[in-house]
DNA sequence: AAAATAGTGTCTCTCAGACATTATAGA
DNA sequence: TCTATAATGTCTGAGAGACACTATTTT
């Protein structure tokens, strides 16, 4: 068979699925939403659909962000009538088991989206329901008080998908300064330390990561004001910096 | 329109593209066939082909690596009878913006191998001929002896793709091992400095190289032997480590 | 006052970069 | 002999980890 012979080809349907992240209440949580069919019904499952006839993979995955959350990527002059933020979005990997849908032949292109707290999740129409899950929940298995090994709590793939997500959150936070996507347009050094760690899920050093984060050129710059909001002494107001990435990196402590 | 309705939706092409890099004579090389029908004929591509119906992204990479180069992937009993290693192979992204095939609606997974310096390349069954080329020539744009731009050397939007690759190998021999890949079962250390400097473009002081490779722990093994295959004093045989990951990483330097 | 958080400073150890020196081969 | 590569050693400066101390708020 030649390459590219558009003659024979077997059709496959593309998906984009979604890991949203967020850190809400010093955890790290994805935005599940309820199946309402089958199969898989009324398990939960990552928001994503079918891409477009003539829609690209990127387009596709802003689009079921805004639709799922109200969320805009990095435009300030968006279209909808929610005073949303901006998120981060990227692509994560592609899974194409032939088995892992068992109606037909998927292949799923899966983009991570990183953003801040938000008030409540809004159930797009096609879902049920949607909500914040902490990671550490969705992805914990054989917690059952059965004998045996428990069934996934994720429909699908979608338990690999998320922990794949969360692998490439954990690692990029590291060596760029992504970790203000999860952090108000205004923030503090508490609050970013927070967010680092609750995506670790470690204990940091507050006054060697103070050094850290307001030594690294173009990683914050100061916004002018301060606030109380976490209680104790004000504390100064930083906005992100042009700086992508951070070097030397963030290191994440070992074990 | 509900997600994952099996009665609606717009079918696709899948094809996966290979990157496939090498060192030859202290050049990054990637492996292009050309291409022997419309569109782009006669230009250079990545080899590539059609994922098939009951087949996974890796497995149909995997394919079209033995296919087009003869490697297996880290299969020792392979069923071929060439005496080939082991490459590594990982997915590296999927590209399908809607005009990238003149054709027809087409997303490719795009694959990264990495391979030892092997003799010639073979030309699959599908391709005109293949050779490597260095990167630099791949990827360098406009050097033509015309006034405006000139086309990119390479079909559809594989320069594009190509440039993920290549970056994805710079940074991650940073930290983890995969330099390895591109050196024989056994090496010394010189040799892997010299795969570091290629893929990199930079020199790298051999003393202090030497002591980081040799004093990360599970990086080198001693394979027992010496060389002088590269002249000069004896060397010391190597062979890969257990370690994937390197902590403290390499450094790459700066500009 | 007590508690909580913010911010600055100090010491030490690890490690990367720069560079000297010796060892062992081939031409 | 000269030259090329290999291997080990020394010094220094940047920076991360551990931890003391002061500052400013709320309760």
């Amino acid at each position: 068979m030649s390459p590219y012979d558009p003659s024979a080809f077997p059709p496959f349907a593309v998906t984009v699925d979604l890991v949203v992240l967020t850190v809400r209440r010093h955890a790290l949580c994805a935005l599940v939403v309820r199946r309402g069919e089958q199969p898989f019904q009324g398990r939960w499952a990552l928001p994503g659909g079918f891409v477009r006839e003539d829609e690209d993979l990127t387009t596709a995955a802003a689009r079921e962000l805004v639709e799922e959350t109200g969320l805009c990527v990095d435009d300030p002059d968006a279209r909808t009538s929610d005073p949303v933020k901006g998120a981060h979005l990227e692509q994560l990997a592609t899974y194409g088991d032939p088995q892992r849908d068992p109606r037909m032949r998927v292949v799923s292109v899966a983009h991570l989206a990183l953003a801040p707290d938000l008030p409540a999740p809004r159930a797009g129409g096609d879902a049920n329901s949607a909500r914040w899950a902490p990671v550490d929940e969705l992805l914990q298995e054989g917690e059952g008080d059965r004998d045996g090994e428990q069934a996934a709590l994720l429909a699908f793939d979608h338990a690999r998908i998320l922990s794949d997500g969360v692998e490439r959150a954990r690692s990029k936070i590291e060596y760029s300064s992504l970790a203000t996507a999860f952090c108000p347009p205004e923030f503090t050094v508490g609050e970013l330390r927070r967010v680092y760690e609750a995506v670790w899920g470690v204990a940091l050093d507050p006054r060697n990561f103070h050094r850290k984060v307001t030594g690294t050129p173009g990683f914050l710059v100061p916004a002018g004001g301060t606030t109380t909001r976490q209680g104790g002494r004000p504390a100064q107001l930083f906005r992100p910096g042009g700086a992508t990435l951070l070097n030397p990196p963030m290191l994440r402590p070992e074990v």
